[in-house]
DNA sequence: CGTGTAAGGAATTCTGACACG
DNA sequence: CGTGTAAGGAATTCTGACACG
């Protein structure tokens, strides 16, 4: 009766819609993901899915580039945030397995 | 910077996706909605978009059809679950504008 | 009743490339 | 650099129907 819940993280929406959730043309999608922006899931026979974690991630990334930043930069300044996270995530290591599910090493 | 966050309920995933996710056939995916079970929304070229919560609904119904129950008696199952649903609802209405955005009547 | 399957067609997605700027 | 577009092909989805039980 609990399922999963990490609707916002699973991969299943494909490239046509995420376009309209955006608003960016499929070409922009993949783009990104050449720019390592964003990483996509594939099906078995190659097709992309995304997140809902994904969607919101291009969105903001929208702006971005509407504010004439460079896919460059963007990459650099995720890449920072990250790094920010690793400080002070240790803690919340609990949190994120209750998200992705239980996945004992492997 | 908040977007919407009602993941499980907006209509973006294809039936083959929900295919793999529920462990059902296509052809049983579209009986059920045939038989009042499930209301897929359709894209502009007319292909069916499901949401998280249609594809735990549609996992209660394979439970359901394992047990033999007949799609008919599920589908009674859902409308007697809906009516009691109305007797306590009134109070959570704002809860539920919260969930699905602000609609203003039309 | 519930589900599989072949049929024919339309829409979706994919990749690599040329174009422009 | 970022994005549009035409190209060719493969995978996806759709509907209506026949089959079986």
């Amino acid at each position: 009766m609990a399922e999963q819940a990490s609707y916002k993280y699973r991969k299943v929406i494909t490239i046509g819609i995420v376009s309209e959730l955006t608003g960016l043309s499929e070409r922009q999608i993949r783009y990104y993901e050449e720019r390592k922006l964003v990483f996509p899931e594939r099906s078995v026979t190659g097709n992309r899915k995304y997140s809902f974690e994904d969607v919101e991630l291009l969105i903001d990334i929208a702006t971005k580039r509407e504010e004439g930043v460079q896919t460059y930069e963007i990459r650099q300044d995720m890449i920072r945030a990250k790094k920010k996270q690793k400080l002070r995530s240790p803690l919340l290591r609990g949190e994120i397995n209750a998200r992705f599910g239980i996945q004992k090493d492997r």
